[in-house]
DNA sequence: CATGAATGAGCATTCATTCAT
DNA sequence: TATGAATGAATGCTCATTCAT
């Protein structure tokens, strides 16, 4: 499953065969079928495997945040972390790759699934006690979170070399986003997360 | 083209050989090759074709709208026209699909530049003598509003069935935003563009 | 014909297809049918067409030389030609492509006779008077120095860049062979030329 | 490499693709790619494997040979060899048919080479104390031996049903100028071989 | 547990050739 | 005379998968 990240991350879905990943894990290509039914089960284990890492770090970083600026900074860091474990490669790389297969997206949209709930419960927390309570539904604003992850990092894969200052360029331009509705609207659920 | 297009939109970016979009057109798959150089050229020519004729009509139709309200009618009735005309579906195809190629990648990537100035235009536009003006870039706004684009379309590709109804659920949503962001806001850049 | 020929000679026999030789001479490759019933008929007539120029410069050069030294010089001279002209490269690419084929061999193996025919007549009269007239037999040593000329050809064609010396140094190399011939049996013939 | 050797014997260069060898060898196609990296690395090492193995076959049946005529002798019954085996046709179409390939030719040029060794040493010792010596250069009587096989193989292969004939009357026609050069000269380069 | 060998279907692409215009 | 478009078979090659060892 390392393998299959890595072949993901580095050589992009269309790449990752099962030839590859065993080059990259250094193992013969049979060895795949010996522990997985399919090239798509390991493919899915993988996604299941380093997305439950990825999730539990978030929930753990975001647990106690209150304000927009520090959700921010926090989602920076963790962004900066899956950059740099590949993880956000390779799971861009099989969802984008995988919205082409008829078997693999059903799979993979539950594996999404948490992330979604992840989302949602921070748009609900955020919006709790402010205005926005009552006008955005907190499912819908989570899943265009994922979505708009998700559709940054396919335009980033696209042309790798002169897009990789536009995570950075996005993170800086919520900042006085953030700012703004910590002072509009900061004190309200903030309070209801203490209550 | 238009057999390519279908086939995209029908079979997906990975089932859309030189084959399979023959098959859809009824010629021989030789014909591709008389006509385009590669099967990424006749791919990239696809791309601009719909993507101009689809341009221009987003552009013609959002010319005028002043308030986010019509703005987002207008976008939800465009919107249909390209899930019904099989657009999205193509070019969702196409943008996951090439995320893995490096040579297709940058080539759409500039295709795609035109999208990203109408939508930071536009977003221009209604930011326009509001506070969010200083606060908000328009060019981050506008890549983040067709990375949002890209993302649900992803998404929805991900699970063709059950998730069809999430963009509508979403325009719904979008509805009392807009709502509020008119009457909020909607004074200022409704001047501005009388000016 | 033209195009054909530098076709062959430019891009070797594998490429030269019906669409190559039709951009070689600016014309669609339908043009070719019209005229020649087949690409073999092309080959072979433009193989008649370029051989027959040259047989006749051959004979007309090689007509009232009577010493081994002259002959080499000559030949050397013409050799410089064929080079110059394409002639060499393109029939050896097509005699060594051709030889593949079962169609195409024998046709080519016609048009090569009166080349035998030449080598055989000259052989005949250097070795005439000499003690060689009834050691070698004329038609054999003919055939010889034709299968030597090609093979040289095709050696040469093997690794265009470095072997392209290997004929300079092979005639320069006959130099001093060819003045001894002269020296020891150089005068029978001479006479015998002159009766 | 046997099945590949066969088909190149039996059905010449250009027929003899991937499918064709398989069928040959009774295996499916894929086979090829999984021994060697390419079909150019499969034909050059077959090249490479009959060759060598003919190469040893020559080296030692013309090892103490000291006569003009007895090494015509084993050479015609080396030769008989080499056509029994089908190694004097594979060579010839690889040869031929690479004569056409920028890559491939430079590589057998290069597998070529022990045999421009072979033959001119065999020149050398034969030369060595007649006044042949000093008058023609070993290095370009081995080329021209070389070359002068290749291209009776070349003639040879052109018209396979007439011209079959033609080695044996070659070899034929060379016995006499054997036993004169034998006569002549022979004495000097044999005492050269015990010394 | 793991391997190396094999398979057969599929891929992009090129070709000689045909033919309506 | 010539063209541009088309065809269908063939090419080299890669792939997921299987399996005897």
């Amino acid at each position: 499953m390392r393998a299959a990240l890595r072949t993901l991350a580095e050589d992009g879905f269309a790449a990752t065969s099962a030839r590859a990943i065993a080059r990259h894990g250094g193992f013969a290509p049979g060895v795949i079928y010996y522990h997985f039914e399919d090239l798509e089960h390991l493919l899915l284990a993988t996604l299941e495997w380093t997305s439950e890492l990825r999730l539990a770090r978030y929930r753990e970083e975001l647990a106690g945040v209150t304000s927009a600026a520090e959700l921010l900074g926090r989602l920076r860091a963790l962004y900066g972390e899956d950059v740099a474990e590949g993880h956000v490669a390779a799971v861009q790389e099989l969802v984008a790759g995988a919205a082409s297969s008829r078997r693999l997206g059903p799979a993979i949209v539950e594996r999404l699934r948490p992330w979604l709930e992840l989302t949602e419960e921070i748009a609900r927390r955020f919006m709790a006690g402010t205005p926005l309570e009552h006008v955005v539904p907190a499912p819908d604003l989570g899943l265009a979170v994922v979505a708009l992850y998700l559709g940054l990092e396919t335009l980033t894969h696209l042309d790798r070399d002169r897009d990789r200052a536009m995570a950075e360029s996005l993170f800086a331009a919520a900042g006085p986003a953030a700012a703004l509705f910590d002072s509009l609207l900061g004190h309200a659920h903030e309070g209801g997360a203490q209550g």
